[in-house]
DNA sequence: CATATGACGTCCT
DNA sequence: GAGGACGCCATAT
């Protein structure tokens, strides 16, 4: 059943496919969406487990501060910002991402 | 079973 | 906008 801890990350890996380029999401957002509001962290947890090559576009993924997540010492922290801007996502300060202009809504499938 | 930590969120100052 | 406090879920010790 949807109980199982694979069963799980393999819903949020889903959710986090199906955001359009160009356009970031929110830990609680997606957790929400994959049937577990409130558990951002475990969302957190299933992209930590991620591959280096994987096609899950973790990237898009962001906290609710606008800012990655991703703490120093780890290389993906800037292989994100690099991505994300590359898909024309442009930061607002140093580390702060507009996410009243690029916060994808789930299930809200905005024609534009 | 209790405590501490983490790719988090929301509220308050 | 920045920082601290509390809450929530899961894993490790």
């Amino acid at each position: 059943m949807a109980s199982d801890p694979g069963e799980i990350n393999q819903r949020i890996w889903q959710v986090v496919t199906m955001i359009p380029r160009g356009r970031v999401a929110t830990y609680g957002d997606i957790a929400r969406h994959a049937g577990m509001p409130g558990a951002a962290r475990r969302v957190g947890r299933a992209l930590r487990g991620l591959p280096a090559g994987t096609k899950i576009p973790w990237h898009r993924v962001i906290n609710a501060q606008g800012r990655i997540a991703v703490p120093a010492g780890n290389a993906a922290r800037i292989t994100q910002r690099r991505r994300l801007e590359q898909e024309g996502v442009t930061f607002c300060t140093d580390t702060r991402i507009s996410l009243k202009r690029y916060r994808w809504l789930p299930g809200g499938e905005q024609s534009e």
